[in-house]
RNA sequence: GGUGAAAUGGGUGAGCGGUUUAAACCACCAGUUUGCUAAACUGACGUACGGGAAACUGUACCGAGGGUUCGAAUCCCUCUUUCACCGCCA
């Protein structure tokens, strides 16, 4: 959520960043006058709260002090001006919670401010190309008497995962994982997690159900509700990505400047409805409803975030490295990045078989949006209480990771495993 | 799931209708003293939203939400959570 001081202390931020979500001049504006007006009622609203619940308070201590030395006809005098200071609260706060509901329903709904790095953009198409692959690309494996073989083709002729069983014991887009395919996984898991540690995350194991006030805290409500799998009987919702609980730690929370950066990673699978999306590009492993992913968060003080969100850059990139990929790094356009982010770097691998790039990470940084909704903070040395920032990425989602080795690697004598993971595997040929 | 007890500031914990303006201790922070460390002493020490140039100050918050009362941390109701015991269970 936009913090309220953006509007009065730096208007012409929040123009230029609505602007690049697509709002219109005239939005913006209507926008503007109408949080500043919200706030302004607010604020005068509480001035007569305050001083009226001054005056009960005054006046009842009165009241005490008159009955104790049996005054009682004085106190009772005093009665009615009480009763009419208290309905000058209640009138008052009234009006102050209708204004304080009213603002917050004109905020909760906008989308971050982008970046001034961030470009104007509508569609994916738009993104800008941050780092590009400047090697070859592997081709579409040709092996001899064979088509190319896709990772579904090579998954079921491998026995590496099974998607119609997984239509069977659950539905379409629940892989059900195989001998060395599993085995495959827990190497990647294993892999990520340990990679992680190096880079100083703490690992953690969160619940997989968050409650409401966690899918709010990081904005998956209101804006992907529909994204979410709701378990309506507890009310409570199975996580998109580990990003929800793990954030979540720090909601309500004042961290000591000092104890900051805090890194954290976990491994958790990840529930996705991903409703409305079928079609030739979610084939086999490309797009399911539930997938493993390890995922790097950082809780920092704003003056880092921008390099502290380079080095996860480098942290994923060294994965990709590790695992032998070839990948290019995309700066999202404004109209493509999620409405929490201030700026999101995608990660993509290629494709061999499909012959295109697949996004396999996103690491955004979200300032203050995740921070100022779950009151994620920090003292800093002059004991001010300040909202840090909060940022995230995936290192990183399997599936495509996994379509892309069994593609990219594929030769006649068989898939072949990158050095990285043969610690973590009895096999390092899948034929 | 059943029964009982509890929930107070960063922590421990007193208060159970009106000088509580939430005691005290610990921790943290600043200062003094001191070869160093430690200790001792002094002071400051919650969050949110307002007012004020500032010093300062108002209101709300004692798990959450209602209620009783001139006045609620304190009494009543509902809910949540935690702990203990029982039941069930990987």
């Amino acid at each position: 959520m936009l913090q309220i001081s953006f509007f009065r202390e730096q208007p012409e931020r929040l123009r230029a960043g609505l602007k690049k979500r697509q709002f219109t001049a005239e939005q913006i504006e209507v926008l503007l006058n109408k949080v500043l007006e919200l706030d302004d009622k607010r604020k005068a609203a509480q001035l007569i709260n305050d001083e009226a619940a001054a005056e009960v308070n005054n006046l009842s201590r009165e009241v005490g002090v008159l009955m104790k030395s049996g005054k009682k006809g004085q106190a009772e005098a005093l009665k009615p001006q009480v009763a009419a200071a208290k309905e000058r609260v209640k009138v008052a706060s009234a009006v102050m919670a209708e204004a304080t509901a009213a603002l917050e329903e004109q905020l909760l709904p906008l989308p971050n401010l982008p970046h001034d790095l961030v470009v104007y953009g509508t569609s994916a198409d738009q993104n800008e190309v941050f780092r590009p692959w400047e090697k070859s690309l592997p081709k579409p494996p040709v092996v001899s008497g064979m088509a190319p073989s896709n990772h579904w083709d090579l998954g079921e002729k491998y026995n590496l995962f099974d998607l119609k069983l997984g239509v069977k014991l659950t539905g379409a887009g629940f892989p059900v994982y195989r001998g060395k395919g599993a085995k495959l996984q827990r190497a990647l898991i294993n892999f990520f997690l340990d990679q992680a540690q190096k880079a100083g995350y703490e690992e953690v194991q969160p619940p997989l159900l968050v409650n409401e006030a966690s899918a709010r805290g990081t904005g998956q409500i209101p804006d992907k509700e529909g994204q979410m799998y709701h378990v309506t009987k507890d009310d409570l919702y199975l996580i998109p990505t580990a990003e929800v609980p793990i954030t979540n730690i720090m909601r309500d929370t004042i961290t000591k400047e000092f104890d900051l950066p805090l890194r954290m990673t976990g491994y958790t699978p990840c529930f996705r409805r991903e409703a409305g999306s079928y079609g030739a590009h979610v084939r086999g492993l490309n797009r399911v409803h539930q997938f493993d992913k390890v995922e790097i968060v950082q809780f920092v003080h704003p003056d880092h975030s921008y390099k502290i969100l380079m080095d996860m850059l480098d942290h994923v990139c060294l994965l990709m490295k590790k695992l032998e990929l070839p990948y290019r790094i995309l700066r999202l356009c404004s109209g493509d990045m999620g409405s929490a982010a201030a700026m999101t770097y995608d990660f993509e691998a290629w494709s061999g078989a499909q012959q295109r790039w697949l996004e396999v990470s996103s690491v955004s940084n979200f300032e203050t949006f995740q921070s100022n909704r779950m009151k994620a903070r920090y003292r800093d040395s002059h004991n001010k209480v300040h909202l840090l920032h909060t940022l995230n990425g995936s290192a990183l989602a399997l599936p495509r990771i996994m379509a892309c080795l069994l593609e990219n690697n594929n030769t006649a004598e068989g898939i072949h495993i990158p050095k990285a993971l043969h610690k973590y595997l009895d096999f390092t040929v899948i034929n």
